[in-house]
DNA sequence: CGCTTTCTTGATCACGGTCAACATCAGTGG
DNA sequence: CCACTGATGTTGACCGTGATCAAGAAAGCG
């Protein structure tokens, strides 16, 4: 019992390869990609050593993508929204290199790659390279957040991220979803739980946020920003 | 006097779009590609906030992409040898998002971005996959990197990974060239270039490596693993 | 209502940032 | 060719931030 999988009644049309495209269009471009059954938390999307199958891109709910880090430990590579790609690294080789799980009730669509030159024919190129250009953007931008000193930084840095991410879904700046686990967040942003667990407790403590398990309330953006790009003083 | 930009006579075809390509694929390659004159050190390919007119592959040399961190300082995101690619980000907006600066006297193909189904029909298309996930893949492992703890395990990571990029080029993995300064290098890594200079001294005493100006010789390349991967201890 | 897992808070110490002096190299002109 | 100069890289001393170890609080789950 599949929920439909098709494009038209897709909520994240507008961010994915569908954007800008008439019916009939999307009805084609519903032939070219395989919506997954809704994973539960912890569910693997795919695992690094598989046989790639195309990329992905997230319909709903929200996904981390992991990597072996070499020492047994693993390290927490980005989390995606829906909208975003997955999986292209694994295009280079043929198998994946890093994992997809599932932080919450979520959905992915596959995207052969095979299917890219009739894709093209539909007139989502455009949007592809959009997709591509925008993990590109997000991943470069991360590895400065994680070269820059300073935790506090950092953490401020990856919210005021988050938020941009949430304004392109045409959802609140605000209010930013974390489906991920203390644990996860801290090994993404290099540092220890204990550490990410103390700034949140100074930045509530300064007005800055109100952190919940499973969110931050963006109290007062304007000093986020400010802490995230250094010139903070306020 | 532009040297000739065929990709018949290009050292790079094997690592490019051109791999596994005939003579007659490889002159309509050429008619898709537009290679750069040579470019002198610390010459801009593109800067952050031009019009994208496509993305880059370097034929020749090497370059380092930069962006504004948002406080006045700059973060140099990568560097890109023979065979890799730039400015996929700039492909989602329409505009650069960084800029690309020489290291060395370099040239570079531009691919504009409309001849992709072009390039489709050549045969291309599994090349051009290849090399867009690699990308993502070093990118990945440079956060990777960033993210690890121990400033002399970020270095001997930085340096396994530049000798398996070095064999994919087909060169010796134990001569590293560093065409950079020790202050771009330091930035790339997240830590001073204080410190940076410090490890290399600390890892020349040891024996592990030599460390010149513009280039590191990898003497006991098992010990670098072994300081990479934290199973240190030799 | 226990039990486990996840998160928070506290105390100590080392790593790396910062400031400062020095060495080395590249480029220029005498 | 060598002296001069500015840029680049190395080495040293001090100190603050964040990792580590350890205990306690809160939430999820049978």
């Amino acid at each position: 019992m599949r929920t439909s999988g098709h494009c038209r009644e897709c909520a994240t049309r507008r961010l994915c390869l569908g954007a800008g495209l008439g019916d009939d269009s999307l009805d084609a471009l519903s032939g070219c990609m395989t919506p997954s059954e809704p994973m539960q938390r912890g569910q693997y999307l795919y695992r690094a050593g598989d046989a790639a199958a195309g990329c992905y891109i997230v319909r709903s709910g929200a996904y981390k993508t992991v990597v072996n880090d070499g020492q047994g430990g693993e390290h927490v590579i980005g989390f995606h929204f829906p909208g975003e790609m997955l999986a292209l690294g694994g295009q280079s080789e043929g198998r994946h290199t890093d994992s997809a799980v599932a932080l919450d009730t979520s959905t992915a669509c596959r995207v052969p790659m095979e299917r890219l030159p009739r894709l093209w024919t539909l007139g989502t190129g455009p949007s592809l390279l959009r997709l591509i250009g925008q993990q590109d953007q997000l991943s470069a931008q991360h590895q400065t957040t994680l070269a820059r000193s300073g935790a506090e930084t950092r953490v401020a840095g990856f919210l005021v991220s988050l938020a941009t991410r949430m304004e392109r879904q045409g959802r609140a700046t605000e209010r930013l979803p974390l489906p991920m686990s203390r644990t996860d967040l801290a090994n993404h942003l290099g540092m220890t739980l204990e550490c990410l667990s103390r700034i949140f407790g100074r930045m509530t403590r300064a007005g800055v946020i109100t952190a919940g398990r499973h969110h931050v309330i963006a109290q007062q953006p304007e000093r986020l920003r400010a802490l995230a790009f250094g010139t903070a003083d306020a």
